[in-house]
DNA sequence: CTAAACCTTGACGTTAACGTCAGAGTCAAA
DNA sequence: TTTGACTCTGACGTTAACGTCAAGGTTTAG
């Protein structure tokens, strides 16, 4: 498929697929027109690039664990003893942004919460 | 204090608190030399800031419910209905992201456990 | 064959929360 | 009073993941 096809399966825009690209996260064959050509497994790849750039990894580390990641779902091996180390220090980051999002969660839960038995305020 | 003393009690650069109080976060008073003066409340004022900031929150919004809790833990209603429905909104954009990191959580300790049991290992 | 819809590269723009630097004034202890 | 540490404003720099053009080729249905 064309790059538009994949950014409509994917949601992704294509400004944003060919920066995917740029950034070797996927790997399209060309046509001697120089046409893009994805196959249907790029839009997991897609969404699972996603997945790790919203949890706040670079595009650095998510090139590196993609070829752990194979596209029947199946996980691999780190392939070398310092991006394990990597992994292990993103995990611990994203352990504590969940616990950071919990607690500013809980902040904004308690002010709703007084606000609610107040719906029809006068005020305002 | 003066602002030194205030970023060596929150971590936080006197950059960054000079920033806050350029957004509305903080309201030092003002020598006649010119020097900001904080007082002991700013402390936890700065770490509530860092802690909504962290989670994702603008400065706009942020400016918005500090209001609502007060020095010694309070929490008060949001101050208008628009600003109930911005939280509200928040807290929905914090629940999906405390999901997605759990998801991209779960992807990197799959990776690590599939690479635990070979620390020692030959290759790479 | 043609025209609409697609694709290409390249390049500059955007955003938020600061970092960094310069030049100049202020504080406080000795 | 000196001096070293501190503070002020202002302004430009940084970063990542894209957005948004522009000028030009490609595809394909009819």
């Amino acid at each position: 498929m064309f790059i538009g096809e994949l950014s409509r399966q994917t949601g992704m825009s294509t400004r944003g697929l060919r920066y995917y690209e740029q950034q070797g996260l996927l790997h399209p064959l060309r046509r001697s027109s120089g046409y893009r050509e994805f196959n249907e497994s790029d839009v997991d790849r897609v969404r699972r690039i996603r997945v790790l750039l919203a949890a706040g990894l670079n595009t650095d580390l998510i090139r590196e664990v993609l070829p752990c990641m194979t596209g029947d779902g199946a996980i691999l091996a780190p392939t070398c003893e310092e991006m394990a180390q990597d992994l292990v220090r993103e995990r611990e980051r994203m352990s504590r942004s969940i616990e950071e999002l919990k607690a500013a969660h809980a902040m904004l839960e308690a002010i709703i919460r007084a606000g609610e038995p107040l719906v029809a305020r006068s005020d305002c």
